[in-house]
DNA sequence: TATGTACGGGCCATTACATCA
DNA sequence: GCTGATGTAATGGCCCGTACA
């Protein structure tokens, strides 16, 4: 830029009114001095080098045109080497081209926005396709709660039914074996074999994503209820889960990055997922949202 | 050294015009 | 031939960085 003008202005004033002759306002644009739109004046402070360049002023411009395809094709071709012009290869492509610099300026200008243009599409369509799939997942998630809910319900009405049950029977007796229930999860399925199933085969996004256990730090009832050998036992402590999905929203923003498999029951059967790793063999924290199943 | 000014160039919104269906 | 849609050359305004007095 610095040290430019002078040579520039000089190669303009060569081809004063570029292939057009004339300027289209009362306004001499820079375009033709120097190349500075914002820097115009009024054709009355301008100073000409001749009366000729002075009629020039006020001769109709003439009609735009496009630039050649070969002139576009080899701007073009420029463009994708380096999409901005140092001024020393504007005025080269200029000469060659047989265009004005500014047209040059120009041209790389509408280029860059046109490109900057077609890549916001694109971003806009890669966000708005993983908007969709994510909401899909979503819609499936909620789906599942739901499901899951009714069967805890469902689980919760026949525990009480069978306590009750066993208290007119055996008033005093130790909690049959069922309540008892070892986390090896065979107890489990013996007191409810299809909800069981159902639980334990779960879509793995499921059980990755619904499960956020922490053992630690759990705002599940459910979770709380480890036995003190490590063991799950939901029943041990007879407590109120249904809270566990009450609220979905309730889950920290921590937690839910966090993605941990659930920790209960203690999951022998072959369908184990290991709580580290998501279904590609790597921690689920690691895999793009797009890849749950 | 700090400051004001001029200038070049980039980006953006918009206009003007060419082309095409 | 007229017309609306679309693409693109060009304009004007604003901002920023740099050189220089």
């Amino acid at each position: 830029m610095e040290g430019g003008i002078a040579f520039e202005s000089l190669l303009q004033n060569q081809n004063l009114g570029f292939s057009s002759e004339g300027f289209d306002s009362p306004w001499v644009s820079n375009s033709f001095h120097g190349e500075k739109a914002n820097t115009k004046k009024p054709v009355s402070e301008k100073e000409y080098n001749s009366d000729e360049e002075y009629e020039n002023c006020f001769r109709q411009p003439e009609k735009k045109r496009r630039l050649s395809a070969d002139q576009v094709q080899c701007l073009e071709k420029c463009f994708k080497e380096e999409n901005k012009l140092e001024p020393e290869r504007k005025l080269q492509l200029a000469k060659e081209l047989d265009l004005q610099p500014r047209q040059v300026a120009i041209w790389f200008q509408n280029r860059r926005a046109r490109c900057k243009t077609k890549q916001l599409e694109k971003d806009y369509e890669i966000l708005n396709s993983g908007y969709d799939k994510l909401k899909l997942d979503f819609d499936c998630l909620q789906k599942h709660n739901d499901k899951l809910k009714q069967e805890v319900q469902m689980l919760k009405e026949k525990l009480q039914q069978r306590e009750i049950g066993e208290k007119d029977s055996v008033p005093n007796e130790i909690p049959s074996k069922e309540l008892e229930l070892e986390s090896n999860g065979q107890e489990i399925s013996n007191l409810n074999p299809v909800s069981f199933q159902t639980w334990n085969t779960k879509p793995k996004m499921v059980i990755c994503k619904q499960e956020y256990a922490n053992s630690v730090s759990t705002k599940s009832d459910i979770i709380d209820s480890y036995s003190p050998d490590g063991h799950y036992s939901p029943f041990l402590e007879p407590c109120d889960s249904s809270n566990v999905f009450e609220n979905q929203s309730d889950f920290s923003q921590d937690e839910e990055d966090n993605l941990t498999i659930l920790r209960c029951p203690k999951i022998e059967y072959e369908s184990y997922i290991d709580p580290n790793e998501g279904s590609l063999g790597y921690p689920i924290n690691d895999q793009p949202f797009w890849l749950w199943p």
